[in-house]
DNA sequence: GTAAATTATGTATAATTTGTGAAATTTATC
DNA sequence: GATAAATTTCACAAATTATACATAATTTAC
């Protein structure tokens, strides 16, 4: 699965950056604008933006214009920044298409949830197929496994047992049941290959390796402290 | 499945009502506590908390502290209710772990909403065997023994002994049926050696460990007062 | 109260289980 | 079919737990 482009407008660039920052992490591309008239340009010049974030006050062309702009094109999703609650010209919001405000100061993981939560409504990505703990994001789908938003390599079986820890996060997990689920329920050989495996596993996963907890004389067990 | 029991947390017994009256009407247990300290009482107490719902702002004890203490030992997902956007320290609330914010006022179908998605999201939906007694919680499929809602480590022999007494509170064991149930039916040790599980187990158990009797020249028996 | 029986406890040793690296085998890819 | 990658097996070291045993403490019976 690609990556989904991500428009930030905003005047100030610290803003800017911060905002990208956590969603780069999260896995998207983002592209920025330094005020509207920027914005407009680039939307309409790259045709993959997935999703504007957009802050309401800025010189010359201001939020609800570009908003306005947008829409008179464009039905993407439109996020908008309000430094306070009472910016919020919600009503005027609506009627533009609006699809969601934050306000300022705002926590980059309710930022991401926000995001996350529209482009699941608008149907640009499923999110059924992610698992998410302790830091480690499991697509499914896409077969893609992210340590603090950071891309690692798995092989198939160390996908599928990271995928079966993570769904039974917290249950402990005898090599016996992990032989039924994640092999075949007719495999005859050696349990201790879960062992090879989980080392390859926690090896992989750094410092989140840590999160593979041995029981010692059961098996292992996913668990976020 | 039995009711999830939530622990609401607010100064104001309005407040309080109002919470409480929208979580009853969707099949939740509630337990109220009017200040930060009543709270950890409460929740130490009672070892099913699946949910709390934490007002920042309280005289005393304020949220973050609560919610600071309630982390030092449990996981249990936490809802912070916040006067104002400003009120929102969304950083300070990261580190200590909240899970979700609510703005007041709030509507009564968000607050909900907000609740049966943290506890999809954490799994609490299915009620997985759990043996309870004397403030003893044993959980088999977690693999996990909590005291006082602590959890305390337990070797493999150590939580299979704990779940046989558990399993069979207020009934007198003697020593052999203890090997025969909890070792292997062909066990030829010694039979003394359950004394030192014993031992071990009740000293692990702290307090606790006098909730397993000797019954002198028979066995043992888990009996709660 | 005393002796006998039983249990509690600390410790040393045995046994078991897990971690790890490397080799062998299987599977996928070109 | 050769090559690379992934999977599995295996052997041994390291870690952890189980057990036995000696001795102390406690309980019971007389």
């Amino acid at each position: 699965m690609d990556r989904l482009k991500i428009l930030v407008v905003d005047d100030e660039s610290r803003m800017r950056k911060l905002v990208k920052d956590f969603l780069v992490k999260n896995n998207y591309d983002v592209v920025e604008a330094e005020d509207g008239s920027v914005a407009l340009d680039i939307f309409f010049e790259q045709k993959d933006i997935a999703l504007v974030i957009l802050d309401v006050m800025m010189p010359k062309v201001d939020g609800w214009e570009v908003c306005r702009e947008i829409r008179s094109y464009s039905k993407v999703p439109i996020i908008m920044l309000t430094a306070k609650a009472d910016e919020r010209d919600e009503l005027q919001g609506f009627q533009l298409g609006v699809d969601e405000y934050i306000s300022k100061p705002f926590s980059p993981k309710i930022l991401v949830a926000r995001v996350e939560a529209i482009l699941r409504r608008t149907g640009q990505v499923s999110a059924d197929d992610v698992l998410e703990a302790g830091g480690i994001q499991l697509n499914k789908a896409a077969h893609i496994v992210l340590i603090d938003g950071r891309q690692i390599d798995l092989s198939y079986k160390e996908f599928e047992l990271l995928t079966y820890f993570m769904e039974n996060k917290g249950l402990a997990l005898s090599r016996e049941k992990i032989l039924n689920s994640v092999w075949n329920y007719d495999y005859f050989g050696d349990a201790r290959t879960i062992d090879t495996h989980v080392k390859k596993l926690r090896s992989k996963m750094g410092e989140k390796g840590n999160l593979i907890k041995t029981i010692w004389g059961m098996g292992y067990k996913f668990e976020v402290e």
